[in-house]
DNA sequence: ATTACAATATACAACGTTGTAACAAAAAAG
DNA sequence: CTTTTTTGTTACAACGTTGTATATTGTAAT
């Protein structure tokens, strides 16, 4: 049998209070109590039961954290794990675990999130916005349950949201293109369903509308953002009459797609055209030419996530739904890159 | 106030007691009692209160899952999450929940060790390997607490370990590039430190001698595995006079930067030489041209571990060492792919 | 000396389950 | 018609904390 807070009591000869007190640092115990009993605690080796201070204190002092899964997924998507990081950084430092759950086994949406809430086991959660729908998200609401969700939703709700400004990354990216001389940009990303690459264009459309430049609608080619389709796209856009001198790639696959049809068609970078990213993917750098990229920092991201939601935990009035962690340019070598 | 067992047997008219056996779907409660109690739970939309539950039952029915976590280590080391995803979708079916700690922040090693199985927070514990030193190894077998650690400790140890057989694929990548022609076959990879290095290497000298065939000492360079370093090295190795015409990467790293020694030195691959490496890494498969690579599936081996797991959990007295997730060739551009 | 007031320490009732032992009822055996 | 066995149900004591209300002590002001 472990040790529980009685033995301690007994042994340091105070009161079972006492030494719960004592443990959780409240500031109406003498320093010399504290002392004795901290000293016994360490001899006996007394570790509280989590379980039962849980259950008392109505509290686990955990959040869950909600997103698809597939096999495969710390490849495809890295940056998710690369968020989860930082969400889990800044959560341990205030002394909350957080525990892992999919969404992708769900019999009927919303199952996993019901049992979040419902059980009792979780004091937030944090979820994915691609792990979320129109009904889970109006739940999640009227439960008022600490929450946040990453990424801006693509519907309209009350739920609180954290995310990058694609806009402005949008924005970024088309104003690094025109500044190193391009004319004729052209677009190549996901369709409508792709909210982030929608986001990222009406960026761009905004800055070449600034600039009164054109960007016909024959540039624009919204395709499943794959690798191959992309790659087929940029070929046909290259060999076109009028080929454009900078295109943007709304992500890193649509870019590598891309990178092999400019290598195919002979054509360089950044002479011949100028193209740019977003979300810095591990070793792109190295490649050869290393995509200039419009990237977030993932990790402060999740930090920020983690910070929001502790609020949002201890006043669950708050209500925040905001832009965090600007995107930033990450000049390499597909773009002239003007001082 | 929440609904709570005892509301649920003064509705239904039965005891407490019985409430809970429907809910834990015991055997010594009749079909009939059990349809009505569950009515009424669906009616009154009652959930069990997890913490009293685990409170009581001394279980969580979650596990903890400890590792090192840096900010970019999602970029760096996608293998560890892909991982993490196998474990989750094992434990989950399972109905067992996840935790993730991080160890990178401990003051003294083996204090988020210690304080998952002195807390009683934690059913078990699958831990990563590099998280693990001799100390906190023997505290982990002492306690006897049911645990697996992910990859085989570098130090001798009565710890359960599960592993992918990195010999057998040092010899798996051996015999490819000697079936390819290769005579005079270099080794780039890490140093003494890196243990997984040194298990491939040791698997791919078995190999050459089992052929008569000789790897001067001058071959085998043993760096920090990065990628610049090898860079460096292989330029090196491949300006001597008698260069070599196989080369074995301990890593995607090491294997990158040999790429780049390659195309800067003019040689083309496989006909100047064979190029060969470990644990396909995403995107290197549209690389050009493409490294072979013997793969482990990480996501299997996370789904073996958590199983695993939940046996030594069931049975404490198990004890497993084993290799398991046989590595796997997956023949690409940078070796000549004999039937 | 008495009273007032902090500052500390204690007593003890929750918290909502689960598991075990006790019990009742019905069925089977004698 | 009793006795035994089986099956289904109940009563109730834990589990180890925390927080609140209460008691005790020490110090300062009257």
């Amino acid at each position: 049998m472990a040790v529980t807070i009685k033995d301690v009591a007994r042994e340091a000869g105070v009161s079972f209070s006492t030494v719960s007190k004592v443990v959780n640092n409240s500031p109406f115990i003498s320093e010399a109590t504290a002392l004795r009993v901290k000293e016994v605690i360490e001899r006996m080796n007394y570790t509280p039961n989590v379980r039962a201070a849980n259950f008392k204190r109505r509290s686990t002092r955990s959040i869950a954290f909600l997103s698809l899964l597939h096999k495969g997924e710390a490849y495809a998507n890295p940056h998710m794990f690369e968020f989860f990081c930082g969400v889990h950084r800044e959560l341990a430092r205030k002394g909350y675990s957080i525990t892992f759950m999919n969404v992708s086994g769900d019999k009927k949406p919303g199952d996993t999130l019901k049992a979040v809430f419902s059980a009792g086991g979780y004091d937030g959660v944090i979820i994915h916005g691609w792990a979320l729908n129109h009904d889970t998200a109006t739940m999640l609401v009227k439960e008022s349950f600490p929450h946040v969700v990453m990424g801006k939703p693509a519907f309209e709700s009350q739920v609180c949201w954290i995310d990058t400004n694609n806009i402005l990354a949008g924005d970024i990216a088309a104003r690094h293109l025109i500044e190193g001389g391009s004319q004729n940009i052209a677009f190549i990303g996901g369709d409508r369903n792709d909210t982030i690459s929608m986001r990222r264009l009406s960026g761009v459309r905004a800055v070449l509308r600034g600039f009164g430049l054109k960007m016909p609608e024959s540039n624009v080619l919204l395709t499943d953002a794959s690798l191959e389709e992309s790659r087929l796209g940029a070929a046909k856009l290259l060999s076109q009459d009028k080929r454009p001198d900078g295109i943007i790639c709304s992500c890193n696959p649509v870019a590598i797609g891309v990178l092999e049809a400019v290598r195919e068609a002979g054509l360089s970078m950044p002479s011949d055209l100028q193209l740019i990213t977003f979300d810095a993917y591990p070793f792109t750098h190295i490649m050869n030419p290393s995509p200039t990229v419009v990237n977030t920092d993932f990790f402060e991201q999740g930090e920020q996530t983690a910070s929001q939601l502790l609020k949002s935990i201890k006043n669950p009035a708050l209500r925040v739904q905001s832009y965090v962690a600007l995107p930033e340019l990450i000049a390499r070598g597909t773009t002239n890159n003007i001082l």
